[in-house]
DNA sequence: CATATGTCCTGAGAGC
DNA sequence: TGCTCTCAGGACATAT
């Protein structure tokens, strides 16, 4: 589940590791399935050991280790990825652990229960490639003028537009609910329906809910799996205006709260506050 | 080209 | 109680 706003709170977690040494890089043996690593475990062992950490970034909903060869090292949780700096939530998930040189040894962690995350490293070209032809701009960094621009020729639904990482990065399945619920627009209206208002609501919208989420340090759902860098639980999840909240009020005019299924993901909305017009 | 669908993965929870 | 089944949704591959 991560999206922006836990990545940028994992990002914002492990910064201090700016400045260390990797010292050692080590795949821990466990049952599971190794995580997906490009380029071979070999090659990125031999790369990545001895390195400087220069500094550390965020492209949509990936961590980025800025090595000081001028190398990246990507982190992409997915769905339960973690980047923690403390003890895992469990030690038979643990997939990578970097040892840092500094004052205290510290050791910087990739743990993913479910193994659908990845890490990579890059090549300057590669990590272009990935933020100017792969992803969109960052959801926080784009204008509503460039959403529009962007979106306003096709002909798919909204919600589902903004799962798009290549029109936009950084937001998932839960956001999208969300800022769709402060915008008041229908989740199925079509984006070359959308008036210059709704979509200059939507930006408005999705900065509000981005921020605040980042501010509260993201989402931990019922399944608990999200932590920060050190391993413990967001607070948005109490704010959550529709996400997972079928049959539930909606918080501003207490209507019963919808959920439909777009692109084989559930969204939820208000049919009273997210009235649809023409789809 | 734009859009839609299938796939990977594990553990929680539902239902019998 | 204990089993089987379904579902959650990141990004990418493949299909239309």
């Amino acid at each position: 589940m991560p999206e922006l706003p836990e990545v940028e709170t994992m990002r914002r977690g492990v910064a201090s590791v700016a400045g260390l040494e990797i010292r050692r890089v080590e795949f821990p043996r466990i049952k599971a399935r190794p995580i997906v690593v490009s380029p071979s475990r070999e090659t990125f062992r031999r790369k990545v050991r001895g390195r400087k950490i220069d500094g550390v970034g965020r492209i949509g909903k990936r961590v980025v280790l800025s090595l000081d060869d001028g190398h990246s090292l990507i982190l992409e949780p997915r769905m339960t990825g973690l980047v923690l700096l403390a003890d895992p939530p469990s030690p038979e998930h643990l997939r990578l652990r970097l040892a840092l040189a500094g004052k205290r040894n510290r050791e910087l962690l990739f743990w993913d229960r479910r193994g659908l995350g990845c890490v990579h490293l890059l090549t300057p070209q590669q990590l272009a490639h990935l933020r100017d032809h792969k992803l969109g701009p960052d959801a926080l960094e784009i204008s509503a003028e460039q959403l529009r621009e962007r979106l306003k020729r096709s002909r798919r639904a909204i919600k589902v537009a903004l799962l798009d990482q290549a029109v936009i990065a950084g937001v998932g399945n839960l956001y999208a609910s969300e800022l769709l619920h402060v915008a008041g627009v229908h989740p199925r209206r079509r984006c070359d329906r959308l008036t210059i208002d709704q979509w200059r609501r939507i930006h408005q919208a999705m900065q509000e809910v981005l921020h605040e989420a980042i501010r509260y340090e993201g989402s931990t759902l019922s399944d608990g799996t999200y932590r920060n860098a050190l391993n413990q639980a967001g607070g948005y999840q109490n704010a959550h205006r529709v996400y997972d909240k079928a049959g539930q009020p909606c918080p501003q005019c207490q209507t019963k709260i919808t959920r439909i299924v777009q692109a084989q993901r559930s969204t939820f909305f208000c049919s009273q506050c997210q009235r649809q017009s023409r789809k």
